[in-house]
DNA sequence: ATTTTAAATGACAGCGCTGTCTTATTAAGC
DNA sequence: GCTTAATAAGACAGCGCTGTCATTTAAAAT
């Protein structure tokens, strides 16, 4: 044990040791039926003091089995994307398999995809958005024949886990509360067109709107993409209508977090004199001040879920597994809204 | 192709189809000589024809490299591990390996350690802040022969890459900074003890005050977590003193962004009253208002560093490898911090 | 007491590659 | 012109497991 690249045990020194064929060994290892407890016993003792584990490579190329999940990602930044990967590392650990992470940064990165689905064996792959609505991406996967699951996904696609909040609703939900405060004049900035969520967010806003027989004046409605700066970008535009708005709702809470700063070094007081909604539920909507009125997004639960939907982990299972599983969301009023003066 | 599990061309389909053995197609694959440019085309087409990709399953199992690397945390969430995570993904798309990410909650678990080493092959690990501090976790990587990278670690270990800031003397700096601003009642909120920076930039506050010949009152020097709570915990503190400070410098922006939260309901004005320095120069720190003046590390690139070292992608190489990689940090002066009136 | 069934185990091939060694061919060196 | 070295290729074993099938033993059923 003093020098050199030292070589771990094998399964076959396991099944020496413990006076049993290799096969006996794996049957433990895989928790499978017809092993005696004494035999059991003393394979896991020699296997504790040999500080044996099955080669994950080894146990990938030769069974059904790879202990692999993939995470496939557009960009690994942000609140969101944090709390899916700590949601489904946790259910890894569980379930004692291992999480790869890959990035798809253009859409309809097919080389890429077909790179990574040819070369590595998955138990299955988790998709966030906005791939998860990617036809490309869907269209290899399932050609593949690995069991996907999306998280957050808009597009249908009836052979695979869903897993999402019904985004029209809480963005109608959100409006009317909006509404129920005395607002009228309610601009929205919409989400990164790429994501499905962001047209079922602003479908939700103006259906609130129209239901409530207010107007849904075009240049109310600006274009956002789920950034900071482009929630900056809108409130200058927002904040330079002759008409202005006295609330705003914007898709995400970082542009929302964007137009309160702009609010603020223009001087203009918010909640009095604007305001602001956001949607997620993201880390900075507690930090900035006000704290965001916002929707909740129970994203590690809809992760979580969506690991053991496409796991099977759950009892359930099968046909519960591909009905898309929906989750609640929440408003969460805080102080960046308030009653119109 | 219109149903069931497609199985894939394996190496030796396009072996037999590019009329060459296997070994053939396997050096193309891997870069190596001594293949002639006509069988390589060759293979390579019919590489592209059968849409073949090694699978890393075998490769790992039957060779010497294993195509993955693995990323060792504490817990995924904020802006910092984000950016680790994407510069080492861009680093692995780059040259063509995978990713796994592994949890370490508690600190010396030895056991998961263990598992995750004795299962998977990694090509090399990188630990992040606090594991790669964890002697526990150092003396196991060590013995285990997998080349290993820290980043932002304190402890020192000559067998492994280390890529870090002069964190001692960022602090110093900023609190210099401070005084230079005319503050003598400078508070300073510690970070989480487990990992090692926080010691470091502790003592870097206290160096440039006792420098400037300044006392270090001890009630001015309250513990912290690098949370968001226990910086608004510290404020609460802070702000009870009967004789307050007139800067606090906080060991990480999250916390800093706390006690500009507390600050400001305790109607307390930021920078005028009270200046607030952070650490990090996360996403929050140019979002909340004001603007946080914070020392920029630049993470990205220590990553990036790291799996350049680790991974030998540089040219370099060898004896600069294992030669600590200090990299350069920066003062953002922004507006939270103010001349003392 | 005898067939049936379940429980407990092992033999063995093979997953899809790479490392090592060998062989054939060509270029270079003296 | 003949040895040496570099180049180009292939044969083959084996990495560490799991799947399949065969076999043995014990319990249950007839």
């Amino acid at each position: 044990m003093v020098n050199g690249k030292p070589k771990n045990a094998t399964m076959s020194d396991v099944a020496r040791l413990a006076g049993v064929s290799m096969k006996t060994v794996s049957r433990v290892f895989n928790n499978e039926k017809y092993v005696s407890e004494d035999k059991k016993k003393k394979i896991l003792e020699v296997a504790a003091e040999l500080n044996f584990r099955p080669s994950l490579q080894a146990r990938g190329l030769a069974g059904s089995k790879s202990y692999i999940v993939g995470l496939f990602v557009d960009d690994p930044s942000g609140d969101y994307i944090c709390k899916v990967l700590r949601s489904i590392l946790n259910r890894c650990e569980a379930i004692g398999c291992h999480l790869v992470v890959e990035v798809f940064r253009e859409q309809g990165n097919e080389a890429k995809l077909r790179q990574v689905l040819n070369s590595i064996k998955f138990d299955a792959v988790i998709l966030s958005a906005p791939i998860c609505d990617d036809m490309v991406v869907l269209n290899a996967l399932r050609a593949s024949g690995v069991p996907t699951a999306r998280i957050a996904a808009g597009v249908t696609a009836d052979d695979m886990v869903k897993v999402a909040i019904d985004e029209f609703q809480a963005a109608f939900e959100m409006t009317e509360y909006l509404i129920s405060m005395g607002h009228e004049k309610i601009a929205f900035v919409k989400g990164d067109p790429n994501h499905a969520c962001s047209v079922d967010r602003e479908r939700g806003y103006i259906r609130a709107m129209q239901t409530h027989g207010l107007r849904v004046k075009h240049e109310m409605v600006v274009a956002g993409m789920f950034s900071y700066d482009s929630g900056r970008a809108a409130a200058e535009a927002l904040l330079a209508l002759d008409d202005k708005p006295t609330a705003v709702f914007a898709s995400n809470d970082e542009m929302a977090s964007g137009i309160l700063a702009v609010a603020r070094e223009r001087g203009v007081k918010v909640p009095e004199e604007l305001s602001i909604a956001g949607f997620d539920d993201d880390a900075i909507a507690s930090i900035v001040s006000p704290a965001l009125t916002t929707v909740k997004q129970p994203v590690e639960e809809m992760a979580r879920a969506a690991f053991d939907l496409v796991m099977k982990t759950d009892d359930e299972a099968e046909d519960t597994a591909l009905t898309p599983s929906i989750h609640g969301f929440s408003l969460v009023k805080r102080d960046s809204v308030a009653k119109l003066a």
